[in-house]
DNA sequence: GAACCCAAACTTTTT
DNA sequence: GTTTGGGTTC
């Protein structure tokens, strides 16, 4: 990253006041000075409230934007505003997203603004880019020295397995995963090893959670590293314990932008507000309908108490919606009036409703039929000249992508997937990466580790555990201890003469570090290191892939200036750019949906248990179902033109056919602005299949705008449906919405109780769960029907699972609650 | 010490 | 259906 020189102001000196240099900026900054806001070039264009929000600039600012509003712009504006007016210098203004993708956009849009001088705002970034630039520079007041390193979550994870184990514990019944997962939670709250509550402490490994939560901060500070969470949480305390540091920063920041607000952790609100005690210029931008990370540590009351938080804010709302069609607004407005607690906004737009079509509900057989269907649409609509960029499928979970993937795949239709698999997260990448940490930072334990023994070099787990030995013996580094190691006489010949050559390769590389162009000495160190030539060797179907992931990560490493810069962007940035110039349907998750706008939108998948998702509702409670509900709208709000919904009722999960019902939300779709589409093909038979009774085209004709409860026909018909399919133990409604189950059951609340957990009621509706340990009315040899493939016979019984035997389908697994005894 | 085979767990979302 | 991890065997 930038060097120290990052305070340089964009003109002039700091001291003085900014003088005409360089760049369009600048002699515009003049010419605003002078004359009225109003007719800064800047500003045209933008309505009453936007220019409101541009130019409200001093003291604390709440925008509270609705989807396609304007938001970016108005940051964007603002900021340039804030540039053009003299207020500050650019080192001044303190700009935090949450996403990459965000900041990015953001810098590209001032830069179109200002003239693009961008590299002039050194604190626009996301929370974690931001916290690491802090904590580069006061390192030595937590303890850890300026050039540490940055654990991802795979890092993380081994470390705790190893803390564990040292515990003397068990790491299968105390899963490094899950604990990862709890120091996370409390990292998001700002929370160090001695605030963490009781319950908590005591959760996790026998009462020791603390302690393992303490030794594990104690085993980064010695590898000098911090995870995710401390660049948040090291940052605020160092500003807590040195006020004089956080002076710096207070003199330092005039103005403080936030984007997201509503998406705001614990920890990242105590850091904002400590830095906004300065200046108390803070602008917030934001969405509370809009809320999606609340599992995440997002809280929305962050957003919902901002004007007690910050005394005499303004609050400014945006609800002209500049994106889409009055008939989208309607749904979507009408499906997120359903949730309580909202400070409430009313999106309207000046396109008629009149020329567009209404958000269309389309019903088909199965996943497959599904995607067949959304692929014959686009395929449609490609050939009425419309782009493939324009169209976007955005489904609640990934798995669902792959079903698209393979349609597009046959049809030859162009995709791009969005935020899938990590390119960083990739096996190969990781261990190539694991030997550039070591070559940069020979301390680093963790990479060292990784692959003293990839490519197989005869290091067992013997020899690795005599190293460790010897290291924390001595308290000094694996390489280092591996190099002093290997001077001794202790270590068999075969293992001592491995890592000997490990160790020369290491001091070579490194010692090239500073005077070999970095992408050649990374080439260099895959080929000696032999982890080129193990992929070569491998005859596994995807070995060939993998070396093509080598050269695209060399070839990535060219637009960085050193291997440090490199590492150090990887550790933030997980995702590699995209190819823009494809013309390609878009498939992404909802959540990573959130921001972009298409043409024409495709939601798939709403069915119940799926969307809203089951595990929501069971962590979540009514909270969680709100969340998912906001999780809708984001999905409906994203289209500008077209919105068209799926649900089908049948689909596989983990491997099983399970037959669905449809989403609450198709019911909380006002009928004026939703409409079921009719049937275009030969869908199965939808309605003869006994199952719903058809969720057809009269789904919508007597549903109850405002309900509240779930009385619409097609939903009634899908609860008695449910209750005769599943007749025996499904609990009966008891009333009134259960809060937050899950939680309270244990103390800790990540993922334990799951499994005792087995009859969600929310708001009264029934919800099909796999339980394993119940028996079965079945036996083996049964005569059975089901829905998808037919007559069989049952082959085996586990649980609630049924291996059948079918007629024409073949041998299939199934939930015993989808097929019915014949005979 | 390494390769192979089988079982279990897993699938919400991400910096 | 897939992947990962562990256990067994050579």
């Amino acid at each position: 990253m930038a060097g120290p020189d990052e305070d340089i102001p964009f003109f002039g000196e700091d001291s003085s006041a900014p003088s005409p240099a360089s760049g369009g900026l600048a002699a515009r900054a003049m010419a605003a000075r002078n004359k009225t806001s109003v007719s800064a070039p800047y500003l045209e264009g933008l309505n009453p409230e936007q220019t409101r929000a541009v130019e409200t600039i001093d003291g604390p600012v709440l925008v509270l934007a609705g989807a396609g509003t304007g938001k970016t712009r108005v940051l964007t504006t603002r900021i340039a505003h804030i540039l053009a007016t003299g207020k500050a210098y650019p080192s001044q203004i303190l700009a935090v997203t949450f996403t990459n993708k965000a900041a990015r956009e953001m810098k590209e849009r001032i830069g179109v603004l200002v003239g693009g001088a961008v590299e002039g705002m050194p604190w626009l970034g996301t929370f974690h880019s931001i916290g690491v630039r802090l904590l580069r520079r006061h390192a030595e007041l937590v303890g850890l020295r300026s050039d540490f390193t940055i654990l991802d979550t795979d890092d993380q994870i081994r470390l705790l397995k190893q803390l564990i184990q040292a515990e003397g514990l068990d790491d299968k019944r105390w899963p490094a995963r899950q604990f990862a997962m709890m120091i996370d939670g409390w990292k998001n709250k700002g929370f160090g090893p001695a605030d963490i509550p009781e319950g908590d402490a005591r959760a996790f490994a026998n009462g020791k959670g603390r302690e393992l939560y303490e030794a594990y901060q104690n085993r980064l500070k010695t590898l000098n590293a911090c995870d995710f969470g401390d660049l948040l949480c090291h940052p605020i305390r160092i500003f807590k314990n040195h006020p004089d540091v956080l002076k710096e920063y207070h003199g330092k920041f005039r103005y403080v932008l936030v984007d997201e607000y509503q998406d705001t952790n614990t920890a990242q609100y105590l850091w904002l507000r400590l830095i906004a005690q300065g200046s108390h210029n803070v602008c917030c931008v934001g969405d509370d309908d809009q809320s999606i990370y609340g599992w995440r540590g997002a809280e929305v009351d962050n957003i919902l108490r901002f004007e007690k938080d910050f005394p005499g804010a303004v609050v400014i709302r945006l609800e002209r919606n500049y994106r889409s069609t009055a008939h989208i607004l309607g749904a979507a407005a009408h499906l997120i009036s359903h949730n309580e607690g909202r400070l409430g906004k009313t999106l309207f737009t000046d396109l008629a409703d009149d020329d567009h079509d209404k958000v269309m509900v389309h019903a088909a057989w199965d996943s497959e039929e599904e995607a067949r269907a959304v692929g014959e649409e686009i395929e449609q609509l490609q050939r009425r000249d419309h782009r493939l960029n324009d169209m976007a499928i955005l489904v609640r979970a990934s798995f669902q992508m792959r079903e698209f993937e393979d349609r597009f795949v046959t049809l030859g239709l162009n995709y791009r997937v969005i935020g899938g698999p990590r390119f960083y997260e990739r096996l190969e990448i990781r261990d190539a990466m694991a030997y550039f940490r070591v070559v940069c930072q020979p301390a680093d334990d963790l990479a060292f580790e990784r692959i003293v023994n990839t490519p197989k070099r005869g290091l067992g787990e013997a020899a690795i555990r005599q190293l460790h030995d010897y290291a924390r013996a001595r308290d000094i580094p694996l390489l280092k201890a591996a190099s002093d190691l290997v001077m001794t006489e202790e270590m068999k010949p075969r293992p001592r003469k491995s890592l000997t050559d490990v160790v020369e390769n290491f001091h070579r590389w490194s010692s090239l570090l500073d005077n070999t162009p970095h992408t050649e000495l990374a080439e260099q160190i895959l080929e000696e290191s032999g982890y080129t030539a193990m992929w070569q060797n491998d005859r596994s179907a995807d070995a060939p892939g993998r070396l093509d992931n080598l050269k695209e990560l060399i070839r990535s490493m060219e637009d960085f200036e050193s291997m440090r810069g490199f590492l150090e962007h990887v550790s933030l940035v997980m995702d590699a750019e995209q190819n823009e110039d494809l013309d390609a349907v878009s498939i992404m998750t909802l959540h990573s949906a959130k921001g972009l706008e298409f043409e024409t939108v495709f939601l798939p998948g709403w069915e119940e248990g799926l969307f809203p998702h089951q595990r929501a509702l069971d962590e979540g409670g009514r909270s969680g179902l709100e969340e998912e509900r906001r999780l809708a709208y984001v999905g409906l709000t994203r289209a500008k033109m077209n919105c068209h919904i799926w649900f089908v009722s049948n689909r596989r999960i983990h491997g099983l056919w399970q037959s669905t019902i449809p989403s609450r939300f198709l019911d909380e779709l006002p009928s004026e602005h939703a409409d079921v589409a009719e049937s275009e093909t030969s869908y199965g038979g939808y309605g003869a299949t006994g199952v719903g009774g058809g969720y057809g085209a009269s789904r919508f004709d007597e549903a109850e705008p405002f309900s509240g409860s779930y009385q619409t026909p097609g939903w009634r018909r899908a609860q008695i449906n449910r209750n005769e399919a599943t007749r025996q133990n499904w609990g009966s409604r008891s009333g009134h919405a259960v809060e937050r189950i899950g939680y309270g059951e244990t103390d800790s609340g990540y993922g334990a109780g799951r499994t005792s957990v087995k009859n969600r009621t929310i708001e009264g509706e029934l919800v099909a769960r796999s339980v394993a340990d119940e028996p079965s009315d079945f036996s083996i040899g049964d005569r059975v029907f089901h829905l998808k493939f037919g007559n069989g016979n049952v082959a085996s019984i586990d649980g609630n699972k049924l291996t059948i035997d079918f007629d024409k389908a073949g041998q299939k697994r199934v939930l015993d609650n989808y097929v019915e005894k014949t005979k």
